[in-house]
DNA sequence: TGTACATCAGTGAACGCGCGTTCACTGATGTAC
DNA sequence: TGTACATCAGTGAACGCGCGTTCACTGATGTAC
């Protein structure tokens, strides 16, 4: 039986540190993450942050945890809305993608931005959760398949070599076709959201970022083409 | 006239320093730039520094405009040599800016990674210097449009005002298309190289990460057919 | 050729800072009788 | 209902560390006469 905790100025203080380190790495970037900082902004003391996180790594790994899972919610909701035809369900899962990485650009350089000095990720634990997000793009490209709508070309050799490990880890017995396109949406999204959020699509600071949008869904559609889905 | 220097253990300091400095992002992040480590590393007192970069922020902003002349200059040999036709010469330069971006891992997550923590880079220093490679990649897909060999498409009135101000900023006169489609491989290349460079284009730890190479050239490829280059 | 002087790259000590982590502790809470 | 006790979340002081930056300095070099 869990004892009911006691004496603490927050609720829930496990969670609460989770926010404010995501709220500091919004603010400063990963790297700059601090417990004292932290225990600096809730009202408490830094030691008190080793009663939920033994080391700061630890706190780093749950937050990369939560944010695949995050991201791998957040698509997973894009499909549980009705679309009409697969075109337009792959491009609400590009969509869903972009919006996340947007609006938690925090958590999204956490995951797939330059790696935090001196922190090495337990892949054992972050490895699943990041795999979480292929699976639903792959679903839904291999809904796709299912109904005939796909164009599936010859793979060469060394493209199945480099397939192979991926069907593996993920359990997908269907084509390695699928996993093919599936990565290559990963990559056009996440071309256009790491340019996008770190300041490259835009020639110059003096211009917005307004059309990106126009851009990003014209990519995305340049892709549905590709794939022969109408 | 310059006065020569003297009482150096190091013939020119100014250039070691900066030698050093890309070792030490590469084995740590750019994040953990420090002056001191690197004053140590050089056999000099930290003071020393401050004769050649007046601030550690400098220092990180010489790194990164460098490093932008580095990938454009990459990009430009690459066209040096004969190329038998267009989709050749297109395919030699991505892989040139993939080639210099694995053999310069840190300095490519130095101008296209999470940005440095406290640092702010000035625009009109860096930006020009961003821009040198995308001149690059559009001359190579403008002389396959010069003659004759790319599919254009409409392009919408977002997409046009999105393109604009690039088409300003390079001061390129020629069709926004061009831009649309550089911008295109820009992304899908930087797609596939920050997938690559930070561990996220094999399943997991456990398989290697040998054939994605294959993979690359096969995502280039469809670029090319999407061009309608041949 | 010899001597006095100016230059200035690099030194060494010091500044104030924030960091992760440890440790013995305290004091409010819940529990057992 | 009252009292003695166990729990344990959070405290506060301390540790050793590395950081960027400043400052007065030193001492080898080149220069002028």
């Amino acid at each position: 039986m869990v004892r009911p905790k006691r004496n603490q100025q927050h609720p829930d203080l496990q969670t609460a540190i989770k926010e404010v380190a995501k709220k500091q790495i919004a603010e400063l970037g990963a790297a700059a993450l601090s417990l004292r900082a932290i225990a600096r902004e809730l009202g408490i003391t830094a030691p008190a942050i080793y009663n939920y996180y033994p080391r700061r790594d630890d706190l780093v790994t749950t937050l990369i945890v939560d944010a695949y899972h995050s991201l791998a919610k957040a698509l997973a909701e894009a499909q549980d809305a009705e679309h009409v035809n697969h075109a337009e369900s792959i491009m609400a899962s590009a969509w869903a993608c972009r919006s996340w990485a947007l609006a938690h650009s925090a958590e999204y350089s956490l995951i797939f931005g330059t790696p935090i000095p001196n922190y090495h990720a337990p892949m054992e634990i972050t490895s699943p959760a990041a795999s979480e997000s292929m699976i639903v793009l792959i679903q839904v490209i291999d809904a796709a398949y299912q109904d005939g709508e796909l164009t599936i070309n010859e793979l060469s050799p060394a493209l199945i070599t480099m397939l192979q490990p991926w069907s593996e880890k993920l359990g997908f017995t269907g084509p390695l076709n699928i996993i093919n396109l599936a990565l290559a949406c990963w990559v056009l999204i996440h071309g256009l959201v790491s340019l996008e959020l770190f300041g490259h699509l835009a020639p110059g600071p003096e211009f917005g970022f307004g059309e990106v949008d126009s851009f990003f869904e014209s990519e995305i559609q340049s892709m549905l083409d590709r794939m022969g889905i109408s």
